[in-house]
DNA sequence: CGGAGGGCG
């Protein structure tokens, strides 16, 4: 124990916690910060008055931290050290050091904005900038100017941006503890490659003639570019001559993979044999590989971004950070001096990467976000100006503001509603709140718990090797898996749980439906816990029994349907006259179409219902709705009536400047174009109506 | 008809 670097450095970190409320640590991987600051707090008094929380961005780190650390203190996990995570709290009234997900954490600050709780809050990791982390930052920064001289805040940075978290803590100091790295050699190549795959090839072959043994790890970008280049290595290394140089294995490593091939990598290889891993950023974070001495740096990753504009999400594959390429080199060097073969110039790490990777709050939809920070009615925060290390654009902030406008989160003035501090309770996105808030009003509860379950799952669900064999399936009637009656995808998640939830949860079923296990089970444990809140809120006894094709399917899921049209009020797209192309309403004009993996049917006309509700928008990259829900026009009148009403200058309090206002796409087709739609009669002069008081409202601004 | 990096309540 007394080899962790970060104890020899024990009287300084004391020294300095003592004299400031909010301490930055830089510490390199290995330096054991994770276990041992907490420990080092402990020691000294620090969780006398208060617990000491740790926050960790995943729950795997949270429980194994905290196992590690009650170990090190020879205590029963769960007593002196404890962990918290979504569905399992292990702490007692005897827990001094608690560990946490940072999301966890914020629901607690939900309970108890102050955190008495606590004397201390560690956010581990924060340089993974993750959303949750950032919110707290932000939360920290006015706390401990609230409580002043009793509580502490260390903020655990990486090496390049540490001055930065500083500045943003008005200059606290910062305390670097070096790691247990080994030295990584940087290998550049000269010259970008034309195609990154077959440079990771060819450098991956390279190192397994000439290098000593040792493991490659390789980062690529997705489960395509893994399976290509897998199939490439087992080709090219089965070619070697026997004898020519030692076995190789070749393993794929990524998110979707099933956890029992996942785990694979965590078996050390047979004798004389060299693992090639080809992995995705999970490995950077995630998963820690032994043995890995040569890393293969594509210098790419897939990114999810948001643009609020367009109020859709798009997966670009984007050039690294500096820190990513750093943590990615560091893979390397964790048992023995290794090599980092970065497939780019020097010069493209110095001039075209970014320092950090762009935080998470700049790249979401941050409605939930912003319903959050309202529902914690912070007199003396002002959401617009509310101080984020790095702060998300005004762009995204009333995008945000908006859509809570639209779902009866805030009123007009951008307060928050008794709605909307119901839905900040729930642990969901704010339009599968909202859906549940208006389900319990149509006693269609049940049915709404089960979509808002599924849905908070929903990659977890299909299995990854049959996903798209469960794609094709999802159209083939063949399968015993139902299609949501053609009303769409939200409506089959809903059938698909209630068939399982016959056959008593049967683990047997989900196999045999392509389905993920875990992913149900989860969703299960969604629904429970979605259940109980909504019980408690209700302060009553609420009809959430799942009651398989009970009445709601009778009528065609009429009241589920219904409150789902509320709930996604802000995502809500009307089909164009002439074909099967659908406008959204409420974001700048597009058109999207409804994702070829919906179930959504037409009628026997081949047209697709007027109205859809959408529970994403994707760009991938062509622009299509993910998961979408037939609607029906008299339930749309109203938001395009409420779209009208909107006044982002109004809903900010007034007190941010709005650029230009955005335009609307209020429904408003062109003369020439009088195809006719089933519902065409008065929806047509609606439509009209609704475009002149939009022009009107426009000239008079 | 298209594609899914990772993570959290």
């Amino acid at each position: 124990m007394a080899t962790l670097p970060i104890l020899q450095h024990e009287e300084k970190i004391i020294q300095t916690v003592n004299q400031n409320p909010v301490v930055v640590i830089i510490g390199e991987t290995g330096s054991g910060k994770s276990t041992q600051l907490s420990q080092i707090l402990h020691r000294h008094g620090y969780s006398n008055s208060g617990k000491i929380a740790v926050t960790q961005p995943r729950r795997v780190a949270a429980v194994s931290v905290a196992r590690r650390v009650s170990q090190e203190l020879g205590v029963h996990l769960g007593e002196e050290v404890g962990y918290a995570i979504r569905f399992e709290d292990r702490t007692s009234h005897n827990t001094r050091i608690k560990y946490l997900t940072d999301g966890v954490l914020l629901r607690e600050s939900l309970a108890d904005p102050e955190l008495n709780d606590y004397s201390v809050v560690i956010l581990d990791e924060a340089h993974e900038r993750s959303l949750n982390t950032d919110i707290l930052m932000g939360l920290m920064k006015r706390l401990v100017k609230v409580r002043s001289s009793d509580f502490k805040v260390l903020i655990t940075s990486a090496t390049l941006d540490g001055n930065k978290v500083s500045k943003f803590f008005t200059d606290c100091p910062v305390l670097t503890i070096p790691g247990k790295l080994y030295p990584v050699e940087i290998l550049y190549n000269k010259e970008r490659p034309s195609s990154y795959l077959e440079s990771s090839l060819k450098t991956a072959l390279d190192i397994h003639a000439r290098q000593p043994e040792g493991d490659i790890l390789i980062f690529m970008t997705g489960q395509d570019d893994i399976e290509k280049l897998v199939s490439k290595l087992e080709d090219k290394v089965r070619a070697l001559e026997e004898g020519s140089c030692m076995d190789a294995i070749i393993l794929p490593l990524h998110g979707s993979l099933p956890p029992e091939l996942q785990v694979r990598v965590f078996s050390p290889p047979p004798p004389n044999c060299r693992r090639i891993i080809v992995a995705t950023n999970i490995a950077e974070t995630s998963l820690t590989v032994d043995g890995v001495v040569y890393v293969i740096d594509s210098g790419y990753v897939k990114q999810r971004q948001y643009n609020p504009s367009a109020g859709m999400y798009s997966l670009d594959v984007v050039q690294i950070s500096k820190v990513q390429a750093n943590q990615r080199a560091g893979r390397a060097g964790r048992t023995r001096p290794g090599k980092c073969y970065r497939l780019y110039p020097s010069r493209v790490y110095d001039d075209e990467f970014l320092d950090a990777t762009v935080p998470e709050i700049q790249r979401s939809s941050l409605a939930g976000c912003v319903l959050y920070l309202k529902s914690l009615d912070l007199p003396d925060i002002d959401i617009l100006k509310f101080d984020f290390l790095d702060p998300p654009s005004s762009e995204s902030l009333q995008d945000a503001l908006k859509q809570l406008y639209l779902i009866d989160a805030i009123d007009e003035n951008g307060a928050i509603t008794n709605t909307g501090q119901k839905m900040a309770e729930l642990p969901l996105e704010p339009s599968l709140s909202r859906t549940l808030m208006e389900a319990n009003n149509y006693g269609c509860i049940s049915e709404a718990l089960t979509v808002a379950a599924m849905l908070s799952a929903e990659t977890a669900l299909l299995s990854a090797p049959g996903r798209s064999k469960i794609e094709r399936k999802r159209k083939n009637p063949v399968t015993n898996l139902p299609d949501g009656s053609g009303l769409g995808d939200h409506i089959q998640l809903l059938q698909i749980y209630e068939c399982w939830d016959q056959t008593d949860y049967d683990i047997g079923w989900c196999k045999d439906n392509g389905l993920q296990v875990r992913g149900m089970l989860f969703v299960r444990d969604v629904r429970k816990q979605l259940s109980q809140i909504m019980q408690k809120m209700a302060k009553g006894p609420l009809d959430i029994r799942t009651n398989g094709k009970g009445e709601e399917f009778r009528k065609g899921y009429r009241n589920l349907r219904k409150a789902l049209c509320t709930g996604y009020a802000n995502q809500l797209a009307e089909r164009k006259m002439h074909h099967n192309g659908y406008r959204i309403l409420g974001f700048q004009s597009q058109v999207v179409q409804v994702h070829p993996s919906s179930v959504l049917k037409a009628d026997e006309l081949g047209k697709f219902p007027d109205y859809v509700v959408y529970h994403e928008l994707i760009a991938t990259p062509r622009p299509y709705m993910r998961n979408v829900c037939s609607v029906e026009m008299r339930w749309v009148v109203p938001i395009i009536n409420k779209l009208k009403t909107l006044d982002v200058y109004k809903l900010s309090g007034g007190v941010e400047h709005v650029e230009e206002e955005t335009e609307r796409n209020l429904p408003d087709f062109p003369k020439k174009d009088v195809d006719i739609v089933a519902s065409g009669d008065d929806r047509e002069s609606r439509i009209q109506a609704a475009r002149e008081r939009f022009l009107a409202r426009k000239g008079n601004k």
